[in-house]
DNA sequence: CTGATGTTAGTACCAAGTGCTAATAGCGGG
DNA sequence: CCCGCTATTAGCACTTGGTACTAACATCAG
């Protein structure tokens, strides 16, 4: 038997976030309160009914499922490529890309953005990188948008390899340099790299 | 008005996959025919109410928030850490992680997992990555765990930097090698890197 | 003309509520 | 001991967006 009212509204809360799912009638039984009290206590709070909040769910995901996307197909979006050549892509930097701390970008945002247009330019889904060195060069922070020129500075066709050269800008100004050697792969040599 | 009554359900099917939030009474109007024959369309294609509807995609959420979180705090879950000395994280590698083409783990999710190993054993969200060296040694795929482990090897307080190695390995076999050049920041330097 | 198919209308019912009124329980103070 | 207050509970009418079912039409083909 919890005790006071405020006890029971905070676990009301919590247990209402914690599964948005659940009916008046089962946190009734939950709390041990009639059904009445749980839809006052909503009240107080501000909770709406169950069905608004499955609403709310749907909405978000509905709205992140084009967010959530690009974080495995291409980081970025490229707006220039030359196949061999060279590639260009930019990359708006948002609230989830930073640290809260300091919203300053995590640092593979910028690798993923460089490392998967340096895939894009060798030749779609067909090259692995093998090496890389990176050079975080400044703090790039919520809200920037990152432009990302690829360039293939060697090749080497016998061994199936290649180098790119990444330099990502912000407003012209340079913020990272990578560069990766690539491994491209052919039908028969599919998983062994190294 | 549209004709024959396949060419309403198809159109219908599509309208409702497009936005699964309309009502039945909305689609009527749309489709200019009565609310019953909505229902009767819905019954033979086997669309579930509205509510239900949302409901569903309110639950993909539900189970994708586990999964799309990681992408912003810390990759991998850590399984022990000794603060500027060393740490460890696994990661498993799923469907969403690798080429479609060929199931391959792609570069960036290696090379997160590292990276915020190496943020995390500096001391939490206080650290930036500056320079960094890989090597992608060998091909990861769907369904393998990713063991990073990291090590700071060499200090220079004066200078706030680390250098932090991490070597990531699938069932003992070395596929990833990183070395980052991390900066920690102080409240005064925030912002001013490299 | 008859029958199959398609469409519409109407009724009863349901879940999960809102909004409202009213009754009751428990306790604290005077 | 009663008064007043808060908290809780109960009950009823109503809402949305349906299900499940029955019955009436409409239309066209054979």
């Amino acid at each position: 038997m919890k005790r006071t009212k405020r006890e029971r509204q905070t676990a009301l809360k919590k247990s209402i976030e914690e599964n948005p799912f659940v009916t008046d009638e089962e946190l009734s039984a939950e709390f041990d309160v009639s059904v009445q009290t749980i839809r006052l206590d909503r009240m107080e709070l501000a909770i709406p009914e169950l069905r608004e909040r499955i609403k709310h769910v749907a909405v978000k995901t509905f709205e992140d499922e084009v967010k959530s996307l690009p974080i495995d197909e291409v980081i970025g979006e490229i707006i220039d490529i030359e196949l061999d050549e060279k590639a260009i892509s930019i990359f708006d930097v948002k609230a989830e890309h930073v640290f809260q701390r300091n919203q300053i970008a995590r640092g593979h945002h910028l690798f993923a953005q460089a490392n998967s247009l340096a895939v894009a330019v060798m030749d779609e889904e067909l090259a692995l990188t093998v090496k890389s060195e990176l050079q975080f060069l400044r703090p790039v922070k919520a809200g920037q948008r990152i432009v990302a020129k690829a360039t293939v500075i060697e090749r080497l066709p016998e061994k199936n390899r290649a180098s790119v050269k990444v330099v990502s800008t912000v407003d012209q100004v340079t913020v990272f340099i990578g560069t990766f050697e690539m491994y491209r792969m052919t039908e028969q040599s599919e998983g062994e790299v190294g």
